[in-house]
DNA sequence: CTGAACCTTAATAGAACCTTAAAATATAAA
DNA sequence: TTTATATTTTAAGGTTCTATTAAGGTTCAG
């Protein structure tokens, strides 16, 4: 996933651009609001996150014109929780989602997925996370071939990319249903997918939750 | 999208339903606060509408009430007195927007249709306490990972988190009613997860209630 | 001061997980 | 069809992590 930040608040950006990256959604950011307006118009990103309060040109502006312009990309706002009639002028201007400052990010994340999980992009032929590119197409992982067992496991992590999913999850979902009981077979996946991942040196690992399941993480630095 | 509409004054709120109607909005419509409260609870609704002056119990008093009971429908609040104040209160009690009377039919449809669009927040998942933010999913405490115990622990505190809940009701809950007596399963879990609240840098610390058991507070500088 | 309740820490054992390679199977090429 | 190649399945042994155990320390009430 990729979006666009629009923060003039750069410590703050820094702390939220950071947890966002290690999800695996990748940010472009900039503070100032004519740029954001510029490059908000691009139809690159799966959502835009804009802060209400902005030198020059504030969030709604922002806003109010990419709308007029009609792009659609979801938009969510930011604002300090003081303002409580922003919320309601977000929302009739056409934002997406609204969320009060001090916010954690961990709500953003959920928010951003919530928001980019709709329809449309269900079916999308290319799947981002972090620095991978997944082409269901042809089941090109960047440069690397894929399996089709590795695919689907692939595939079965990046939906939902935040939740966990345990291996008797995977297992119907790749194998079926009546194959219960052999781990094995996605723990060998899961091993086969790690190799790959490590042979494009990317920064995508699948961290093991024990007893629980296996998820996708982006390592920052 | 289906409403719960709570209004008493019979003639506006003929004239509302029948052009919510004709935008394809279903209306369910009560003059009874009480009988409102109960269809509320019914997480059948898209969002609800109500009036803040009501006889027997006030759209306060409601939306008090179902947001006490972890209701997450989004509710807009329709007032006559359109003073900041009772804005600012309906709001605090868990409001998602607020119009003021007389309002505009249209008005009124594009804030629905602005809080339909909303993602739903995600509930039950990720549970907060104080500046905690736990994720039952993948048993992450803000950015720490815990084991097994350790989250089923958190979790046991963290229902009904007032009070406080002793070493047999723990040790029954997540080791099991045939383990009795073992109390130092409970201390080491109990270590660990102090541990890690440490670690966080959290407000939030578990205190210990001599011969009664263990509360989770919220440190307050 | 004393004992009970509670806390902390380190060591251990076993479950859960990982990796690898060989065997079986499917797929493609000749 | 036969051969070659790629993928999946099976199996075995190795590694890591967590729950448990145990021992000794600390706090608190009487």
């Amino acid at each position: 996933m990729r979006i666009l930040y629009v923060e003039d608040e750069k410590f703050l950006a820094d702390a939220v651009i950071h947890v966002l990256e290690k999800s695996g959604i990748s940010v472009e950011w900039t503070d100032d609001g004519e740029e954001g307006l510029n490059l908000a118009m691009k139809p690159i990103y799966d959502c835009i996150v804009l802060d209400v309060m902005l030198p020059k040109m504030s969030g709604f502006d922002i806003l109010r014109h990419i709308r007029e312009r009609e792009i659609k990309t979801p938009v969510i706002m930011l604002s300090a929780l003081s303002q409580a009639e922003d919320k309601i002028k977000g929302l009739n201007y056409g934002a997406d989602d609204y969320l009060a400052k001090p916010f954690k990010t961990a709500e953003l994340i959920a928010r951003l997925q919530a928001l980019s999980r709709r329809p449309a992009l269900q079916d999308e032929k290319v799947i981002r996370f972090g620095d991978l590119y997944y082409n269901k197409e042809n089941r090109t992982l960047n440069e690397l071939d894929l399996t089709e067992k590795e695919a689907l496991l692939l595939e079965t992590l990046l939906q939902e990319p935040d939740r966990a999913k345990n291996k008797e999850y995977i297992l119907n979902h790749i194998w079926g249903s009546d194959n219960y009981g052999d781990d094995n077979y996605v723990e060998v996946y899961i091993s086969y997918l790690r190799k790959k991942l490590k042979k494009l040196n990317s920064k995508v690992q699948i961290k093991t939750i024990r007893n629980l399941g296996y998820k996708l993480v982006s390592k920052v630095e």
